[in-house]
DNA sequence: CGATTTTGACCCGCGC
DNA sequence: GCGCGGGTCAAAATCG
């Protein structure tokens, strides 16, 4: 079960690993030069997808904990210079309310906690982190998902990590219907740095696990964006 | 005036 | 039992 299953999407996604052994996903978004927009909906799209390939795959811990965990890194979206008013650029069209920070050994850059701006409800969490390597690098780390829809995505989630009542939904298209089964397994690409001021910073600074993964499914998982992307669109203002 | 940010204190799990 | 690292709360300050 601890494999890591590399994503080859060739749209905006230069590299997405998962990491099945931590229950943690990782993905890397790249070209952010394009439209700064556009990034935003593939990483909530990409979100979604995981967290319905999270349960759908089975996960035999998912269930277990709703610890649902997700991490992506991006690109310094902005540059995080000048505290204006706050140095985070929404990755995510959602409201968030920073309710803390702390920096983190091996980091001089301190850690932000941001939980979702609804008061209750949505227990949705997230952090941001700046990469030690990559300045440049923003790693977010996104706990539980929110289940309210907010103005500006329409299409609701089919049941995902929320308990819907209706587990009966058939819908045909919707966005959920992720079945996307990967199981490629690609040998571990653990680079070790051993430094003993340096700690555990293999996700910050990831940028390698370059493996092959299978054609079938990543082809089935763009097939599944491209839907999406015709379902969801930019719905917004 | 209310929502949000800021910043330090407080707390908790873990290793020694 | 204490220290460390990490995470959250909460009061004061700010923004809009
Ligand atoms: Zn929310």
């Amino acid at each position: 079960m601890r494999s890591d299953t590399v994503f080859p999407v060739s749209c905006d996604v230069e590299q997405s690993k998962i990491n099945d052994q931590t229950e943690s996903y990782t993905i890397v978004f790249d070209k952010i030069g394009k439209n700064l927009r556009e990034n935003e909906e593939k990483v909530q799209r990409w979100m979604d997808i995981l967290s319905e390939v999270e349960i759908s795959s089975g996960s035999r811990s998912a269930e277990r904990k709703s610890q649902a965990k997700k991490v992506v890194c991006i690109p310094a979206p902005a540059a995080a210079n000048s505290r204006s008013s706050g140095e985070v650029v929404p990755s995510d069209l959602w409201a968030w309310k920073k309710y803390g920070q702390k920096h983190i050994k091996g980091s001089p850059y301190p850690r932000g906690y941001y939980r979702c701006s609804s008061t209750k409800g949505c227990l949705a969490k997230k952090h941001v982190e700046r990469s030690r390597n990559d300045p440049n690098m923003l790693v977010i780390t996104y706990n539980s998902e929110h289940n309210h829809p907010w103005p500006t995505q329409r299409n609701a989630l089919a049941g995902s990590t929320r308990s819907q009542p209706t587990k009966s939904n058939a819908a045909s298209k919707s966005s959920t219907g992720a079945q996307a089964r990967k199981t490629a397994n690609t040998k571990e690409d653990q680079k070790e740095s051993s430094n003993d001021t340096l700690s555990p910073t293999d996700i910050i600074g990831g940028s390698s696990t370059a493996s092959a993964s299978v054609k079938e499914e990543s082809d089935d998982i763009e097939k599944q964006m491209e839907m999406d992307d015709n379902e969801f669109s930019e719905g917004f203002s």
